[in-house]
DNA sequence: AAACCGAGTTTCAAATAATGGAACTCATAT
DNA sequence: ATATGAGTTCCATTATTTGAAACTCGGTTT
């Protein structure tokens, strides 16, 4: 596997390490992350070290893994805060769940990701961490579609080349071409739904959350289960969820949110 | 204003840029950021467009200010679930809330500060982030110092010359050597209380969460208020805490924590 | 016991990237 | 019109990164 990211120099590659060791989601052998890097082996070594003393890994020396650092916990908390919807919509989103009495997602894209940054549960009560800072394929979720579908074909065009397409269900679309379809579809209805093309049995409507210039800066889903709900049932939501999207896009522009096409474009590759 | 962590060639002075926009706790001009940073005008508009480039800060071009980035939200997902407490951590947390009904938080150590990695909250229901990567002083909260308390020397030195002392409070312990014989006081009693010296009318009682070879890998605190108990109501609660923190340690051996002093220990600047 | 192995670590000259003083742009203030 | 200041680019100098190879050190095989 190569790199993905490449650029920016030295903190560039040190944090294509720091994604790998994230993908991994458990705590990794140096070997391990050997293999799939592209750098030799004293190069990786030194980028780990580095990561590493500066508490953005940490390492465990009877196992001899690496795991992230709880620096990035401490940085993470400012960034939640800062640079997510969350705590701006968190209101919006408290009065959408009680009202629906359904689960409640907010997702931002992050590169090609969709980035879920808050959460509210029909079930469960808390959730905390656990469903914030979540990542999710674009491709195959209701706020992947919602979102993708309000961005630019210079934007849009690279980031659908980097879904996988993976079949996680027979309802999950499989080619750019699909996808491309379902997001004009979207586009046209203001709306989209999750056809348990992620999960079997769990489907959604979402919502984008639009800024004055028609970009998406997050979006909103109420998600269920195929025996609890119907997508027409689901569909009935849709203004209700319009009315949170909205006034979240109201709060986000009067509190001066960046109207930008999304939050990671890469400025200049160098 | 200096720099602090300095080595780690690039990549260190990249994060420490990175740490200083944290810092300012909201979105920063960069001018703002040169004035207290001693690196020239070029190299710190470098690093800047570097970590933008990267989605580790986030730029709002209206406003031109810089923020964290929401790809560090990503990475604190795994990081809070790989290095943190919080995940194992958290039926005995649940547990030890709903008995006492007070306030409950979980820390650990982050260099020389306080890091809260979970929380209960005796009233409000929810909290999420707004808790959990919160950063406080070490020498007046009842789980930093219940955490000092078995640091040995060689590392407890540095740490101590970095708390800066403001005095919060009139209780606020504001030397070092204060805070050394406290420290005396609960390594002997093996808990520690907050009295007052962070908050007026907030106390609390702390307890180290140990490892075999007496490291503290965390701390439980049980906080309140003077208007609703006493210090001597907190410490009823001591072997009730104990229980908490013995099963998270259990715990955490079986699941294979490290056993070390920090998490954050520096190897070698180089 | 000696040889081997593989994971992790260190070395060092060559290659590359970072550095920062100075010059430039562009908007706004005087 | 001119000055100021924030933000940005340039480029020769300098320092850092790079990576092949050699080394260390448990443990395993012959």
């Amino acid at each position: 596997m190569a790199e993905r990211s490449a650029g920016d120099g030295t903190v560039g590659k040190a944090l294509d390490v720091l994604d790998r060791v994230a993908a991994m989601g458990r705590p990794v052998r140096f070997t391990e992350l050997l293999e799939d890097s592209s750098y030799p082996k004293a190069t990786l070594y030194r980028f780990v070290q580095t990561l590493t003393n500066q508490g953005m890994l940490s390492y465990d020396p009877e196992r001899q893994t690496y795991a992230m650092g709880i620096r990035l916990v401490r940085l993470a908390h400012t960034a939640w805060q800062q640079s997510s919807l969350a705590p701006i919509a968190r209101p919006h989103v408290d009065a959408l769940a009680a009202d629906v009495g359904e689960t409640v997602h907010l997702a931002q894209l992050d590169n090609a990701q969709v980035l879920y940054v808050d959460k509210r549960n029909a079930m469960r009560p808390i959730e905390m961490y656990s469903s914030a800072g979540k990542v999710g394929p674009a491709y195959c979720t209701g706020v992947g579609k919602a979102m993708l579908a309000y961005l630019d074909e210079a934007i849009l065009g690279p980031i659908l080349e980097q879904q996988s397409y993976h079949r996680f269900t027979e309802h999950t679309l499989t080619t750019a071409e699909a996808l491309r379809s379902e997001l004009r579809a979207i586009r046209q209805n203001g709306y989209g739904f999750d056809r348990e093309e992620h999960e079997p049995g769990i489907i959604c409507v979402a919502v984008p959350i639009l800024t004055a210039g028609n970009r998406a800066i997050g979006a909103l889903s109420v998600t269920s289960s195929t025996d609890r709900q119907t997508l027409a049932g689901l569909e009935k939501l849709v203004p209700r969820i319009q009315e949170a999207t909205q006034a979240i896009a109201n709060v986000s522009r009067d509190w001066g949110f960046p109207d930008q096409q999304s939050s990671n474009t890469k400025v200049e590759t160098n």
